[in-house]
DNA sequence: CATAGGACTTGGTGTAAGGATC
DNA sequence: GATCCTTACACCAAGTCCTATG
């Protein structure tokens, strides 16, 4: 049926994700180049040449040496530790403190190097470019099915130290190589299978048709598993993401049902319902992650609502002038700290001051519920409801509501996007998504104002000329500069106000996995703003379905 | 029912690419 | 045509949720 374009063709029931898959399996890591023999590295004082495979490490840290980080104290002990690892036995007996190693030269050259990078010709840098494609033309595309789909991360991540996110226990750990013999094909068995490096094998090649993956590796500092996927452009990753906004919409339906029966079930007699009715409320009232429980010492201590602990609440049954308010500090996903106060009813805040009863600090605040719970709950509320579809949901709702409210046909299309940007925000916030204000955020700005300035300036010399220009009876012209500068000021003004809104607000996220992109296409066609204003490049290849799919009066 | 493993989605940051500006 | 600036994307994680196992 070739005439059926991916988004059309039938799709099996019997859970086999694909028919057909070809590939050529990952780009491995570049193998390590040793260092030149002028560049030393210095234990105690004295220059010491170090084995092949402790360089390397040894650079990898050096690499690192002005990130605050190489100075705290985990991260320097789980670095030597595993360095060590990676030592001869001279080598080991020798280097025993990490604070008498001299990194500086390797550090000094790899600086050089960058530099000298940035320094190459235009033909020297068009070089690399055409063989960075060449790769991709290669490895970067597949055959699934009857398409040519691009695949996401066909390279596989280089040696190096594991950073991790906020305090995290394992920070400094050595990320070890990953050879062919530590990866698993998956493709099908009448495809051409890849070919490993000459002299290597593949772990395995299986041909499991009920998973999208097409290799897979076990990465060491947590030892879970890591795939090569397709790029979200993909049939596969594209009717996904479709059937979850699909989910959220069915939610729509049913949301005043779920709602009432949680305000409901803080009345219960039984602890667990209570708890279960109070932590939906948070999870659809302030868009919470669900909190699925991690294992202590092996992650940076962060939370969801249903791991959220007593030290992470505080209850104030009148603050300024709001009665029942409750305070949420702590830290979610990736350390993003999530802090906010809100009023809550009564009868929410008397059962949180229940669940508080006789506990520690460090004590769960719903002790009787976990993740696993709560969605087994869900899932008899409505099918496929689990705790993420909430956020799914109020953030496309919130979306669509804002956009609603916010959109004027009147407006001219920066201010246009200005409304839009402005609703997706108001989705940022909710979902707390957050950014460190860029580090040129405030020179950036002051660019903008000094623009905003000089077009000052510009429009009032135009519009003196069209008054003397006006007063001799020889107008037209200047009439159009005036305006068109008009314009381009009031363009400049929107843009500065965008972004001093957008300091540390992080847009991306939300964009690209809350908001059914139906909502923003149907949007661009009622309010005439094309939508390259909206998506880029990218985007706009991740969400073809829906660009191909929705109307102008298209509704969440 | 607890736990582990597995598959897939959601996250912020740094940097390179490429546009804008002088 | 060099330099400055912004934007997009690669990178590298860290979540969610489901299933199998004992």
């Amino acid at each position: 049926s070739s005439h059926l374009n991916k988004w059309e063709e039938e799709r099996s029931t019997d859970g086999s994700k694909w028919r057909f898959l070809e590939h050529k399996g990952p780009v491995f890591a570049p193998p390590y180049e040793p260092l030149p023999g002028k560049v030393k590295f210095y234990y105690d004082g004295k220059p010491m040449k170090l084995s092949a495979p402790a360089e390397e490490v040894a650079t990898f840290f050096a690499k690192m040496l002005d990130h605050e980080y190489t100075t705290k104290d985990i991260f320097r002990k789980n670095f030597f530790k595993d360095w060590r690892k990676e030592m001869t036995s001279e080598e080991k007996s020798t280097i025993t403190d990490l604070n008498k190693c001299n990194f500086s030269e390797m550090s000094e050259y790899f600086k050089a190097q960058s530099e000298a990078r940035k320094q190459m010709s235009k033909e020297e840098k068009q070089k690399i470019k055409e063989e960075n494609e060449r790769l991709l033309q290669e490895y970067g595309f597949c055959i699934m099915d009857n398409h040519k789909e691009r695949i996401g991360n066909f390279r596989i991540e280089p040696p190096g130290l594991f950073r991790g996110r906020g305090d995290h226990p394992k920070m400094g750990m050595l990320k070890r190589r990953i050879r062919p013999e530590d990866i698993i094909i998956n493709c099908s068995k009448d495809s051409k299978h890849p070919k490993p490096p000459p002299g290597t094998k593949w772990k395995e090649v299986r041909h499991d048709n009920k998973v999208t993956w097409l290799a897979s590796w076990t990465e060491n500092i947590q030892g879970s598993i890591k795939y090569i996927m397709l790029n979200p452009s993909s049939r596969i990753k594209g009717e996904k993401d479709w059937q979850k906004y699909e989910t959220a919409r069915r939610l729509k339906k049913c949301v005043d049902r779920i709602r009432s029966q949680y305000r409901d079930d803080w009345k219960s007699k039984e602890m667990r319902i209570r708890q279960r009715a109070v932590a939906l409320y948070f999870i659809d009232k302030l868009a919470l992650r669900a909190g699925n429980e991690k294992e202590e010492g092996e992650t940076a201590d962060t939370v969801g609502c249903c791991s959220l602990r007593v030290e992470h609440i505080k209850l104030y049954p009148k603050m300024d002038e709001q009665e029942y308010v409750v305070e949420f500090d702590f830290l979610g996903k990736d350390s993003i700290r999530y802090y906010n106060k809100i009023p809550v009813e009564k009868r929410v805040f008397k059962n949180l001051q229940l669940f508080l009863e006789n506990k520690q600090p460090e004590d769960d605040l719903f002790d009787r519920l976990n993740t696993s719970i709560l969605n087994k709950h869900l899932q008899e509320l409505m099918d496929g409801l689990t705790a993420k579809v909430f956020r799914t949901y109020n953030a496309s709702i919130t979306l669509q509501q804002q956009l609603k409210e916010l959109s004027c046909s009147d407006d001219s299309v920066p201010a246009k996007i200005l409304s839009y940007n402005r609703a997706n925000r108001a989705v940022a916030i909710l979902c707390n998504h957050q950014r460190a204000p860029p580090k040129t955020f405030e020179k950036s700005m002051q660019n903008l104002q000094t623009k905003i300035d000089e077009k000052q300036n510009q429009l009032s010399a135009a519009r003196k000329q069209l008054k003397a220009a006006k007063a001799d009876h020889k107008a037209s012209h200047d009439e159009k500069t005036v305006q068109r500068i008009e314009e381009q000021l009031m363009k400049l003004q929107v843009q500065a106000t965008d972004r001093e809104e957008n300091k540390q607000i992080a847009l991306g996220t939300s964009k690209l996995n809350y908001l059914d992109p139906r909502i923003s296409v149907a949007w661009c066609k009622k309010y005439g703003v094309p939508i390259e204003k909206i998506y880029n490049k990218t985007q706009r290849e991740k969400f073809a379905w829906a660009i191909d799919m929705a109307e102008k009066d298209y509704e969440f």
